[in-house]
DNA sequence: ATGAAAGCGCTAACAC
DNA sequence: GTGTTAGCGCTTTCAT
């Protein structure tokens, strides 16, 4: 079989102990002694099994990430961001795909369970109370979602969030500033914590401003689900007097473009477009498109210290702000004036 | 701590060793101890420790999965579904990021190979020889590129791959018969096997019609790569009379046609534009991209049954096949021509 | 059908 | 400074 660390202990003719000590750098081990294991080891090439050493240790040096779905491009930002910052520090990582699927996500805890020394849940669709249960058994890292139970946060769990305040109030603003008078925002799925603080944010601006808001509910938050709105949108806005329209993330934009499009609606000329998460390269849409930006990437690096350093109940936070391209323009009702 | 299986078979009344194959399901334990058993392990909320499993079995009911940019719509998609089909036998999932760089896909073989039963490599950019190497540690399965030393296989080394023949030969040939006499293909990274088999694939049906075949390298395979090629080819295209690009991939096609629109370039009007992979969703891009299509989700499927069984020492095809959308049009000096 | 005991590969007291 | 010993939580002979 593979070479143990007893051959390795053999082969430079000292006790297994020894051998441990030699290669995990422990001091109390004399400097000879250490250069004959770790040739031996060298020459065997030997690998300690990680999977032995947990087992004794009681640390694992993996961490479990679990999202709703890999395929999102704001997900794998957090990935890497995530996996960025642990695997610097040697830290493996365990994924899985929940598919927006409460109990799968269970199961996923589970399995991971034994073998991680944390857990990190993206926008989990688990109850709160599921949560809290999952606590139990590793240190949890929540991204994307708050507990909302009034009660004290469990012991073992973090927060990381992304504080879409500012960002969503900069972009009513700069719609209202550009004569915009009846705005969309197209949401993503219900279950969402995050589309319910984007709908506030929006609510709370709006009303600052004696703006109606429309809000349009769908149940995915992917291309498709943005193109079938597009296309309500682009049918209703006569009626309605929509201008502008709010995404739930840059995804959905995209899909409320092409649903525009293909209902013979012009971005920005009959409507403006706003997304979120700024997850697209610059120039990548067309017309590039104005965003409530936010690092993704960064969100998982957050949340990988987070669950290194439980320290801190307060949430960590990353800021928004609005990016301003080409999918936002003034509005048709507001032409020909003088522009600020 | 946690519950052991020590608590469960004290809680049932049983040893050990019962407890075990009770929940084993093991045939040799009477159906009233075996119902004792798993009803403590319920009360107890029992979990058994994967890590001592594996540890006394040698098998870690996990696979790692290696690739070079997470990020990329691509592999986001080839994770998925091996990520799919591995969790539906309850396999776990173990991530690393390579950053296209064979150092640190080296240190994530040695890393993981300790804990999982098999390693999937997709678009190793490691040599031969290294990929035979981490043979001798864990069965690998490379997805996306294969070994090319003529000697014969290693035993626990499974391959798939796309097949991109017959869609690279659909796409010039769609071209050519639209009018288009000088063809330019922007490839990704030199080191990518993958881009290799495109180019061989370009060059041969080229040379089957006559056509001459403009090839530009890049560094990367992303959109920014795409874009500064994109600008490249609209700078050239007077003088070398290209009036179609093929990119390396959607993202580069991407990249292509915002390089193209800055230079002041219309898709399809001034040049056509074909992408690979089918990873953007149709209509996503505008105009709607025609692309060589393949399942990268499918490729994750096929890696995944290739480490689940190893049998077979023949490589796992996915096909590939022409995709026409909107991006590719009749040549402007063919235009007025009849049409086929 | 069940229990006792060995041991997977490693680390961590505890001796010397 | 180094060796001996005892386990981490589990599965698996081998007895009974």
């Amino acid at each position: 079989m593979a070479t143990t660390i007893r051959s390795v202990a053999a082969a430079a003719g000292v006790s297994v102990a020894t051998a441990s000590r030699a290669l995990s750098g422990s001091p109390a081990v004399v400097d000879s002694t250490r250069r004959r294991v770790i040739q031996a080891a060298i020459a065997l090439d030997y690998t300690p099994s990680r999977l032995a050493r947990s087992l004794v240790t009681g640390s694992t040096g993996n961490v479990g990430v679990i999202l709703p779905d890999i395929t999102n491009p704001f997900y794998t930002s957090f990935l890497a961001g995530l996996e960025a910052a642990l695997g610097a520090q040697d830290i493996g990582v365990l994924i899985g795909d929940s598919g927006e699927n409460p109990d799968r996500e269970n199961r996923l805890v589970r399995r991971m369970s034994t073998q991680v020394d944390g857990l990190v849940l993206a926008s989990s669709r688990l109850s709160d109370e599921q949560i809290v249960a999952a606590t139990s058994r590793r240190p949890v890292v929540l991204a994307n979602r708050m507990l909302e139970t009034s009660e004290e946060l469990p012991k073992r769990l973090g927060q990381v969030v992304i504080d879409v305040h500012p960002g969503f109030t900069a972009a009513v603003n700069h719609l209202s500033s550009l004569g915009h008078r009846q705005l969309t925002y197209v949401d993503g799925p219900a279950q969402s914590w995050s589309g319910r603080q984007k709908r506030i944010a929006l609510t709370l601006a709006c009303s600052a401003l004696g703006l109606p808001l429309r809000i349009r509910s769908t149940t995915r938050a992917d291309f498709g689900a943005g193109r079938t709105a597009g296309r309500q949108v682009a049918a209703e806005a006569a009626q309605d007097g929509t201008t502008a329209v709010i995404a739930f993330n840059d995804q959905m934009a995209l899909g409320v473009l092409a649903g525009l499009r293909e209902a013979g609606k012009d971005v920005p000329g009959d409507l403006s477009l706003v997304g979120c998460d700024d997850s697209l390269e610059d120039g990548l849409a067309w017309p590039a498109l104005t965003t409530v930006g936010s690092s993704a990437r960064a969100l998982g690096e957050l949340a990988a210290h987070k669950i290194l350093n439980p320290m801190g109940q307060e949430a960590g936070l990353i800021p928004t702000a609005l990016i301003v391209r080409d999918s936002t323009e003034r509005a048709r009702s507001d032409r020909g004036a003088p522009v600020a």
